[in-house]
DNA sequence: GATTAACCGAGACGGTACGTCACGTCTTTAA
DNA sequence: TTAAAGACGTGACGTACCGTCTCGGTTAATC
């Protein structure tokens, strides 16, 4: 299933080889594991997926646009934990986050885009969307929060995901400061009332 | 004045050029503002300030690590505020953030300075020291707070560093989100006490 | 009318389109005025014929075949010149081809059309007829002079053909030496005897 | 020795790799053996020669000029027969043109200069060059049989070049007409008085 | 009248070559 | 040894054609 990013097709001519975008962010996928960011060239994509250099142009405004299909596609939706408690769900969840931003392949992947979606506001505008989906699972555990009437009616989720999130992401990106467990609890007990 | 990447030089032979530290950076902060971090090439940046390439490399280990000196050298040490609360302090100080990090023609260089980090262990190491520096005037406000008696003995002053900038940095970078005096504001309640 | 270059068709099916080849051609002719041989691409040229591309290659085996239609449709037959006399005619013809070999749009043909037969055996093939094809009205002007009694019985026609039109080729094309009425001059009192 | 075509270079800096040119088009002549002028492909040119593809282009305006070049340096000076008679030297002159321009490898050469040649005018002023460096050894032919009395002193030792060779050029370019002895013969009987 | 097969415009497709650009290093002359 | 200048090998870029193919739809001759 394509992405957001493909561009509409024309109702005329030979129409577009249908699972040739699924192959395409296949073979990007692969390659994003096995040479990073740095080294997934245009050339080298279109080889490894059998494809001409033009049938990617004609189907993405840029590398980085496809990569955040490849980000959609890869990104199986991580299952909301459910643990009975709000503190508990929350341990969970930056468990997994801990896991899966602290290092490996693909770290250098949302950095580019970042950096990238500078120069492209089609790309900001993709990446922002993406940034939002990857919410939801924070999100459900806070309003599940508040329905359990652990959390009061007023709580500011917005703000929580806001903050949960951005800690992470600065000490990830910016000040390189360590993602580990002990940090999770601090934070945690931060947000919660 | 240099900033600290600058490489030792030897003793013997002619003595490294007074001043070319100073001239290179100049000109590095120039184009910066002309034509932002893309199109900031060596060969421009050479150019422009009437150097041979061999001199910037002999200088700084990459361009990254020379965009570091002249954000150190550019950004003015904005002055902690002192309204008598930390409350009011705070709210001076994201009002300074929202109008500096907000937008403006150097909102590339961060970004760029991050996604070059994931590849080069040094600028990785200078980046962090640059993001710390700059949390500075954020720890002085908390801990005068602390002093005062606004806030408890046990504040957690680096987690509310790590949550505040973390939550505008999501914001303006990764989720897109406006920051605004509203949301400075919603940010400063949820973080006192 | 359509060249002899194009393929035969089966009986079966629906027809080709009667006028289709002609309106190509004209096309092609177009385009070569407008933009030459180079420029002159298949896309181009199905974009301006209103015509898909499979329908030129269903009718040529190539750009360069379909190119030898459009001279034959173009170069209207050069009527033989008849003045009385071998020189005159040879003067006459000769004038003819310095104006139309000179210069003008379509000069860039020819070369290209040289340099294809090397990499295609039918293309060598059409291009011969062509050439030879040319060469009609100045093989009817020797013989008729053989005939007047002006040449001798046994005057090499073939030779002269050769050296007179070789001539001009070989200035044309190679020594870029001028075509003008002295050369012809020339030229022609050396080949009568 | 890099050919006239070389552009000139600057004083300062680091000079041009001496030799370079030389292997450049060394290269080019071997692959022009190997693979013909279609198939000499810059990229595969500057991997042959070990070179970047910035470094051709920084010596030659085009593919072509630089393969002017090669001729230039291809062609050993064919030395010029003497065997006492003109008619001796043209039959020894010309066998030796049939077998060289007859058939061979570098046979798509010329045409492909000749073709390229309309559209650049540098490049159609070099290949004049080449063209007229090439008549030298059938000059030298002609003026030694006017000092030696064997032709007229008025005797139009231009034409005869023109003719000559233009009638061996048009006959392998254009009419497909065979180059062998005999023809070669009809033509030395032809332009000898 | 239904079937069949080639035609048609449009444009996607896998390739290949292009010429440019930036990188970081090297090599000259001069100070 | 530093400096300015610029050549060097490398490798990615995005574009342009090539000649083929695959759609939906059309048009005649055959069944």
């Amino acid at each position: 299933m394509p992405g957001g990013a493909t561009k509409p097709r024309p109702v005329r001519g030979r129409p577009r080889t249908v699972g040739l975008d699924a192959a395409i962010v296949a073979a990007a996928a692969e390659l994003l594991g096995e040479v990073g960011m740095v080294g997934l060239s245009m050339d080298l994509l279109a080889q490894r997926a059998g494809v001409g250099k033009a049938t990617i142009y004609r189907r993405w405004e840029s590398k980085e646009q496809l990569v955040i299909d490849v980000l959609q596609a890869i990104v199986e939706p991580s299952p909301t934990p459910d643990t009975g408690t709000v503190v508990g769900d929350l341990t969970a969840y930056t468990r997994m986050m801990v896991e899966r931003f602290g290092q490996g392949r693909m770290s250098d992947v949302l950095p580019h885009l970042i950096e990238a979606s500078c120069y492209d506001d089609q790309l900001r505008a993709s990446l922002d969307d993406y940034s939002r989906q990857r919410q939801t699972t924070l999100r459900a555990i806070l309003r599940r929060g508040i329905e359990r009437g652990e959390l009061p009616k007023d709580y500011d989720v917005d703000l929580v995901v806001d903050t949960v999130l951005g800690a992470f992401v600065y000490r990830r990106l910016m000040s390189g400061a360590p993602l580990n467990e002990a940090f999770s609890k601090r934070l945690i007990a931060f947000v919660l009332p």
